[in-house]
DNA sequence: TTGTACGCGTTATCAC
DNA sequence: GTGATAACGCGTACAA
């Protein structure tokens, strides 16, 4: 593919290509007539300023890169759009990076984007990582980086989280005020940060009114559908618990389905409550009660505070996170009756 | 941020800037000691070279950019999944667009990605376009695109489809089968390919069993779900099919809510099929009938096709289209009784 | 206001 | 097998 460049269309014009140059930066001394004869010209032979030498020159990618676990995930999507948005109204692309929750992954891509291919960084960390030293190397190099959702929390970087303990909490006392007393929680990363902070809140509930804590009843999960279906059925069917609280979306479909397998009702015999950005929770059989997260809103907020890291960084406290509210919905998995 | 550049780590090993380049690549002739000692140096250092100069000076970008109409959609999703599993493979980056529907920011992209930004287009095409001579300019240039699912009929460049046709008049067999006489049909965009290929398969199918065509059962939606529910709800109560079929996931959702709000019962009063690409769709009440899509498989496809179209153009019919097929999963929303 | 000349970091070509 | 050098397309300091 040959694109015309900067030198045809100043030839083109019988004008230096310092001219053509300046007819696109906003900044620069230029002839109001010859910038319009320039910008017409261009229009005309649909010439686009090279990308890739505007970004060599200028030591800038105009270009953000979003790393998450996983892409086919109504939370990561919809956060992703988020982002896309503010991104395009800065005049900024975005790149996808999907770990797959693999933490290798994650080492590399970062590594990767040493190479000025990116001018920052929002991420959604992978499950698996224990070693986020490597992180600090971006530190050295201050290639900006914003965290959502999942964070490290020995990174100190900028962050947008929802309130995790609270709406946990929350959860928990739902089902304890429906009458549950043995509660499953179910979770996917117990070290992950995410799954600490969303266990201590389950914890702190049964606490507060008084029902005894039992480790069977919180289960690791893993990414494999298959081994979650066993896992849970197994479950289900030894520590026959009266209530499950997922920290993850997919493991409330999980639930759904092993229920389903075992014919126990919900919310009969079972009540279910879990973290989710379905938008078509109500749709289930039956209606999904769930801690939604505001997840385009925190995409948004994420790039926005990137964009701060950019154009003012001195503004911008390295400790400095925004705590979203996630909502509960209350719906018919966790009803008295059916 | 300042990276190291290869001038740099040059001169830290006393080497020209021309035998660190050649170290990483593979064709040259280099001394292999050399050459493990500048990869090793590179690696502590941590080198990366610089992605924009190498694009500058090979004239690629080892990109390549996915426009899509959404994001937060199960099938465009899986899609981008796939396509990113190849492109990382590759050694490729994917830029992720969203034209959100609307035609202009379908035009700016195309136009926008003449600059040099990526190497080639997978493109779903948004719903609303008309005039699809803008994209001619690429076939000049000679830009490598691909289509996916949602394709301008009038634009020769490969493609991946599934079987729409055969899919729908399978959708509409099995609803008439089900004993469905009045059977309506949800679209978004008549106009679009795939609405038109969808909806003659339903034409199709009709005459094929006798049954009359009548076009107030042809319902035109809209992306709003507002006014989707507004549609749908009046078109319930006052042209009352028995069957619905959905040319569009997001459509079969909204036929819910509506049903829900009216206290239709199905399949009892109505039953209903989809194009649906939900993992899901057996945990809805009642569990939907779908037309699933390979999503994912699409995705691998047309990034395939694409690598194909950047490696070896002349290997590559232009006109030619890859069909996969769809599977028609029966569920409850078409079940005799509930 | 416009033009000239240089450099951004890399790689290919040509010497040695 | 290695080094010097030009060129990719653009933006800017400086000169005119």
């Amino acid at each position: 593919m040959h694109n015309i460049n900067i030198k045809e269309l100043a030839k083109s014009l019988n004008l230096s290509t310092s001219t053509v140059s300046r007819a696109f930066r906003d900044n620069s001394d230029i002839n109001k007539a010859t910038k319009e004869r320039i910008l017409a010209k261009a229009k005309e032979l649909n010439y686009q300023p090279n990308h890739y030498a505007s970004n060599l020159r200028e030591q800038r990618s105009r270009t953000i890169a979003v790393i998450v676990p996983e892409l086919a995930n109504n939370f990561f999507s919809q956060a992703i759009h988020g982002i896309e948005r503010v991104a395009r109204e800065k005049g900024y692309h975005i790149l996808i990076f999907a770990t797959e929750d693999e933490y290798e992954k994650e080492v590399s891509f970062i590594r990767h984007l040493h190479n000025g291919r990116a001018d920052g960084i929002i991420m959604s960390v992978s499950g698996e990582a224990n070693d986020h030293t490597y992180l600090d190397e971006l530190a050295e190099k201050r290639l900006p980086l914003v965290f959502f959702d999942r964070v490290y929390e020995d990174i100190i970087t900028p962050r947008v989280i929802t309130n995790d303990y609270n709406s946990s909490f929350s959860a928990a006392k739902h089902l304890i005020k429906q009458g549950c007393t043995r509660i499953a929680y179910l979770v996917i990363n117990k070290n992950l940060s995410i799954g600490k902070t969303r266990m201590q809140g389950y914890l702190d509930a049964l606490e507060e009114f008084n029902i005894p804590y039992d480790d069977k009843l919180v289960i690791d999960c893993t990414n494999s559908y298959r081994k979650n279906n066993t896992i849970l059925k197994n479950m289900l069917s030894k520590v026959k618990p009266d209530g499950v609280f997922t920290s993850v979306e997919r493991l409330a479909f999980a639930t759904y389905y092993a229920c389903y397998d075992l014919n126990i009702s919900i919310p009969n015999d079972l009540k279910v409550i879990g973290f989710s950005s379905l938008e078509i929770a109500p749709l289930l059989n039956p209606s999904l009660t769930t801690i939604t997260q505001p997840a385009t809103k925190i995409g948004i907020e994420a790039a926005l505070l990137l964009f701060k890291l950019l154009e003012a960084p001195e503004t911008v406290d390295l400790n400095c996170q925004i705590v979203l509210d996630s909502t509960l919905v209350k719906r018919n998995s966790t009803a008295l009756k059916s």
